[in-house]
RNA sequence: GCCCCCAUCGUCUAGGGGACCAGGACAUCACCCUUUCAAGGUGAAGACGGGGGUUCGAAUCCCCCUGGGGGUACCA
């Protein structure tokens, strides 16, 4: 029993409710065996083990397990005995049996965190299939993401799609991409483009997909039409689903005047005991229809969460939702189960949000008979104030300007946001890798990353966080690397961006960035023909013009001296000459700063003359003391 | 409105009945280093939403409230 069934104890009604439902479910996994494809091996599936932690039973097992280490189980030991055909635990009536039932919970928990290397030996208890108990990556594993190409990849795709991909590789599994484009209203043409592009760009390519190929394609769903048919056709045969000949302003008036009654359904059910037979008289005439879900009308769907435990939907607030539109393709709930079915997905992990869609999909997976894939649904991704789904929508930025929201993964890429960081970023949102460490590698990620340690609480987009992860990365990065990234962006900011040029300027500028676009706004001025500082800025504190002129004389002709042009030598030369005119290396310096990069924020000094070279050096200063000494 | 999810510093998180007057990271502030700006170093400030239970003991388990979020389509 999960934990959330204890919430219903008020409701005893519901809880019976809940438990005939159970042992229907059951009674379909135990009868039904798995259907599949020619070509599709059999995926061992894994979902006791996930649900292990959250479910009574298998915690208690484990508990035994952590107990009594090294003892063997019981071999008759079934977690799903054990959280099945049991009576309702004690907990739904005693408040302390229940809390004793969650610290078994938890107990259960943390020994799956721990203790996994040494239960690496036990013998698993019948029945129950255990993920990596062995210490060997379970095969079979099939994750996939299936996002609808309705615009360009958003950030919480990518977060979605990197837990998948993260949870495949750990896995040994398989990652998969299903476009699910079965709205034709709201398609973009280079949506699919443009995902593959920000996956790639991760490094989180998918391992089956359109365009990539699998056994278990076509991956697009506007191409498997065909498959859908006779399965809804079987549906509707069987009475789990029937047509529905309701105009869509029939709809809406009904929605519109259900809703302001209070009702909490908004069809209501015209069609739904129409005679099968008229039915298919009227389809077959070419009448538009639809075709819908035959929800039960009482009774209780039990959601089984890696994160969340039980949850527990009254299905009689179900509609009967759409199945089949008019246009013959299915719609999400419909397509979503079949396609995981037949596609052989062992582990569904997909965004928060679409929880409340689970019963629909629970009962198509019980009207088909289907084994459930196991289901972890992951925290949504938050603006940074946390006020609502990430979404492009007006903020104020730190200068108080509005400033927008970047989500797409396509604008960080732009932005000069390095993929390694970005994936570091990501996994960060809503996971931690551990205790004390920010920074981690991909492998080390695939390494530590357990779909039950995902928190599941939603977790806000934090950019200044991004940011200094990003600079991070670049300062991490070799030079040389770090160069033939910046290329582009210089190449965008109208800087002729050879590769030496770029390598040379690298040190510069390498702890200065946080983005790979900062960086042609520090050095651009190395690429101009000349620069003219503000004159009032040009003459420190403490000196005149006339001094400045002097100070900026003396710099020429000690440079231009100078026997070899590299920044130690500048260094020295330098100094000497600010401690010949009795003047302190900040106050000496700066003049000289303006006058080579025209402001008062630059990189350092003399690495930067280097870089520029002495003829320009040279004649940078002579424009600044010309015209100092053109001042009145 | 109804249904569902969630709840530790501003933000991301560690924590899973005693090891916690709660640890780390970003951001903030101060100091050090320093030719400016960074980077780096050191330090400071900063949280268990509230109320009830359970318990010898609660950030941790339970309930309620509050708050936040999601869903409520012939969208996904």
């Amino acid at each position: 029993m999960g934990a959330r069934l204890r919430e219903r104890d008020a409701d005893p009604g519901r809880l019976a409710a809940a438990d005939v439902h159970r042992q229907h479910l059951r009674a379909h996994l135990r009868g039904a065996r798995l259907r599949r494809r020619p070509g599709v091996p059999a995926a061992p599936r894994l979902h006791r083990v996930a649900r292990v932690p959250r479910g009574v039973g298998g915690a208690g097992l484990r508990r035994l397990a952590d107990r009594d280490r090294g003892r063997h189980l019981p071999p008759g030991a079934d977690v799903r005995q054990h959280r099945g055909g049991a009576p309702a635990p004690p907990g739904h009536r005693d408040l302390a049996a229940a809390d004793q039932l969650r610290r078994v919970e938890r107990a259960g928990r943390a020994d799956g965190d721990r203790a996994r290397p040494e239960r690496a030996g036990a013998p698993q208890a019948a029945g129950v299939r255990v993920t990596t108990g062995t210490g060997m990556p379970a095969a079979g594993v099939r994750v996939r993401i299936a996002p609808s190409p309705t615009g360009y990849m958003h950030v919480g795709t990518a977060r979605t799609a990197l837990f998948n991909w993260l949870f495949a590789r750990q896995q040994g599994g398989a990652f998969v991409l299903r476009v699910e484009d079965t709205d034709r209203t709201r398609l973009v043409p280079d949506a699919i483009d443009d995902l593959m592009a920000g996956l790639r760009w991760l490094g989180i390519a998918p391992d089956e997909g359109p365009g990539i190929g699998g056994d278990a394609g076509p991956y697009l769903q506007s191409e498997r039409l065909a498959i859908y048919r006779p399965y809804a056709e079987r549906l509707v045969a069987e009475g789990h689903a029937y047509r529905c000949f309701c105009s869509a302003d029939r709809l809406r008036g009904v929605r519109e005047a259900r809703q302001s009654a209070g009702q909490k359904i908004g069809y209501d059910r015209h069609c739904r005991d129409l005679p099968p037979e008229a039915g298919a008289r009227r389809a077959a005439a070419g009448e538009p229809h639809v075709v819908r879900l035959k929800m039960p009308l009482a009774g209780a769907a039990t959601l089984h969460d890696v994160l969340r435990g039980a949850i527990v939907f009254d299905v009689a607030e179900i509609e009967d939702v759409v199945l089949v539109k008019t246009d013959g393709f299915p719609t999400y709930h419909f397509a979503v189960v079949v396609d995981d079915h037949l596609m052989g997905i062992t582990h569904v992990l997909r965004a928060d949000e679409w929880i409340p869609s689970a019963p629909i999909q629970l009962q198509l997976y019980a009207c088909f008979g289907w084994d459930e894939p196991v289901w972890a649904h992951l925290p949504l991704v938050l603006n940074p104030d946390g006020g609502g789904k990430m979404s492009k929508r007006k903020t104020v930025g730190p200068d108080g300007r509005p400033l927008e929201q970047m989500t797409l993964v396509r604008e960080y890429r732009a932005a000069g946001y390095l993929p390694e960081a970005m994936f570091n970023f990501l996994a960060r949102l809503g996971w931690s890798y551990s205790g004390a460490e920010e920074v981690f590698s991909r492998a080390q990620a695939i390494e530590r990353f357990r779909v039950e340690d995902v928190k599941p609480s939603p977790a806000a987009w934090n950019p200044e966080k991004l940011d200094w992860l990003n600079g991070v990365y670049i300062r991490g990065l070799e030079p040389d690397d770090l160069a033939a990234r910046l290329a582009p962006f210089f190449e965008r900011a109208g800087l002729a961006a050879d590769l030496a040029r770029l390598r040379a300027v690298v040190p510069l500028i390498q702890p200065r960035i946080e983005t790979l676009a900062d960086a042609p706004g520090l050095v651009d001025f190395l690429w101009a023909d000349a620069v003219a500082p503000a004159l009032e800025e040009l003459v420190p504190k403490g000196l005149d013009a006339a001094s400045t002129a002097g100070l900026l004389a003396a710099a020429e002709a000690t440079l231009g001296a100078l026997a070899a042009w590299d920044h130690a030598a500048i260094d020295a030369a330098l100094r000497a000459l600010a401690a010949e005119r009795g003047l302190k290396a900040g106050v000496a310096f700066q003049p000289i700063r303006l006058a080579i990069a025209g402001r008062s924020v630059a990189p350092p000094l003399f690495e930067t003359l280097e870089v520029l070279g002495r003829d320009a050096t040279l004649a940078r200063l002579a424009a600044a003391r010309a015209r100092l000494a053109a001042q009145p």
